[in-house]
DNA sequence: TGGTTTCCCATGATATCCCATAAATACCCA
DNA sequence: TGGGTATTTATGGGATATCATGGGAAACCA
């Protein structure tokens, strides 16, 4: 299973340049395709993923009424996403307006969710898992009915 | 049946490193997959589980508003877990957050609970250990529903 | 030609691999 | 049954590879 997992934090360098973690740049190289980056809907943070996920946009664009607020949505996300280039040493530069939109300074948290992963000013970042932890032990945490897949479960 | 039971109590050495208990670690290679392991969300400990957790909770979180504070927590789990490589004796090397996340020393206890395990500070095992046992025999003892159930049973 | 981007090499830190050892357990065979 | 020998297991340390990062040179572009 190829995911993006865990946080690391790397430093922009004064080229601009962010070292893409390697695990990441692994995941990345099987799915034999570029990197995207796209500006958050709805954070103020920057999502990377790959071919697939961009994929799984446009074929749900082409599933909603094309005039609907939810394709323009969808739309949004297509317009801001750049396809990045990476050096040989898994590098990629920055764009100013992504910078500029994830509120970057000198060092950039890479956050993997599955599919995709998002790209964080630190700060911002912290803040914000310490807020989603309290809120799970205060009892918000949600239900993952666990007990559906036998067999290999928990391994 | 392939379960992780039992405690054990192993050294983490200057460099981070920690065995995996042999019971654990034939578990594991029954099930070809690596091993995952994360941050609990509600407690102070590790857990450490297999690709089909990790899978479950990725399905989730498409499944759920993007928005929404589950999809959130969910995320919050992806970015605190990490593919884990075991070297060639069975040990696995632990992050500095993970060993600042559950107030590691130099020692660890496995709990096994099933499919999945926990790695915790042996104080705050044993302590938490004795407090349980105290609930359960003041009458709060919870439903132990063992009926058989579709899923869990027959494998 | 000035500014930027791309490529290449250097380096320190870290992680990974490999070998060694001691204790505990399992095994064997008379 | 007893005593001794293999295996397994947990642990330690050194060698090697990988990774993030920095800087310079060449290529590119307007």
């Amino acid at each position: 299973m190829d995911l993006f997992l865990s946080t690391f934090e790397n430093r922009i360098d004064k080229k601009g340049r962010l070292s893409v973690p390697a695990s990441y740049r692994t995941v990345l190289e099987r799915s034999a395709g570029p990197l995207y980056v796209y500006k958050s809907l709805t954070l103020p943070c920057l999502e990377g993923c790959g071919p697939a996920r961009i994929a799984q946009i446009v074929d749900a664009i082409d599933e909603v009424d094309a005039l609907s607020e939810d394709a323009v949505i969808l739309q949004t996300i297509l317009s801001s996403a750049q396809e990045m280039r990476m050096d040989s040493e898994g590098r990629m530069t920055l764009p100013p307006d992504f910078i500029q939109f994830a509120e970057l300074e000198e060092q950039a948290i890479f956050a993997g969710i599955g599919r995709s992963f998002q790209i964080w000013h630190p700060e911002s970042y912290r803040k914000r898992e310490t807020q989603s932890r309290g809120r799970a032990q205060s009892g918000g945490l949600p239900k993952l009915n666990l007990g559906r897949r036998s067999g290999s479960e928990g391994t």
